[in-house]
DNA sequence: TATTAATACCTTGAACTACGAGGTATAGTC
DNA sequence: GACTATACCTCGTAGTTCAAGGTATTAATA
C-alpha cells in the first residue's frame, strides 16, 4: 500500500550530475563546484547530495569509475555508459516538459 | 543545529497558485485542476498539496479568502492581497534564476 | 430507489529528497 | 604547529510531495 511516486522535480540534480559527466570525466568534489558554476550561481548541491546520487547512478549502471591518485589524493573518476546517456535523455525531455509546463503557466495572459 | 533550508525547488507550487490566484479568484478543487490544465498536463497537484498551501499562504497574509455557497456546496474563493502579490514577484524572479542556471548548464558547450 | 460518480472541503502517514553537519585523511601554507 | 584546502564519505533530520483516506452534498445512473 501507498508506494509513492518520486516528486515531480526530483530528478534534477541527478540530471545536472549526467549532463556534466557526458562532456568530461570528472570526481565528485569537482562536480560540486562545476554544478554551481555551471548554473551561474543559481544552484548550489552540497556533497551530501551529490556523494550519494553518485553511488546510487554507479549502483544501477549509469556510471562507471576508476580511482586515480593525484599528489597524494585519491580521486574517483566518474563517466557515462550507454545506460546513462539514456538516462540522461530521458531526464532531459522530462525537465523540458516541466519547464515548459510552468512557463506556460506562468506567461499564459489574465483572463480565464 | 542543522536548521535546514528549504530545498532548492520548493517554491514551484506556491508559485503557481499565486500566479493562477492573481488572474482570477478561485477556489482550492478548482485550482487542482487549473493547474493540471494550465501546464499543459506537465504538472499535477493533487489537494493533499494544494489545501495546505492556501492554508499557510492565507495564515501569512498573502491570501484572504470568503466562502460562498453555490448550489447547496461551500466554496472557499481565494484571492490575493498585496503582500501576496509581492511574494508571487519574489517568486517568479528566484524561478528564473533557477530555471535560467539549469538551461545554462544543459546547453553550455562540451568543453570544460 | 439504491448506488455510484462528481463536487468540494479537509487531514494524515509514509515516502522521498535535499540539507548540513560531521568524520577521516593528506598536502600545502602561515 | 595550526590552519586551510582538497578529497572521500555517512548520517540525522527537516521539509515537501504523495496517496489515500474521511466528511458532506448534489447529480447521474441503473
Amino acid at each position: 500500500m501507498a508506494q509513492s511516486n518520486p516528486p515531480f522535480m526530483s530528478g534534477v540534480p541527478e540530471l545536472l550530475l549526467l549532463r556534466l559527466l557526458d562532456r568530461k570525466e570528472m570526481y565528485g568534489y569537482e562536480l560540486v563546484r562545476s554544478i554551481r558554476s555551471a548554473t551561474g550561481e543559481a544552484i548550489s548541491l552540497g556533497e551530501g547530495v551529490i556523494y550519494p546520487v553518485l553511488h546510487s547512478l554507479e549502483r544501477n549502471g549509469s556510471l562507471k569509475s576508476r580511482r586515480k591518485a593525484v599528489a597524494g589524493r585519491t580521486r574517483v573518476y566518474y563517466t557515462l555508459t550507454a545506460k546513462g546517456r539514456q538516462r540522461l535523455n530521458k531526464l532531459h525531455i522530462e525537465w523540458l516538459r516541466i519547464q515548459g509546463g510552468i512557463t506556460a503557466a506562468l506567461e499564459s495572459p489574465a483572463y480565464a
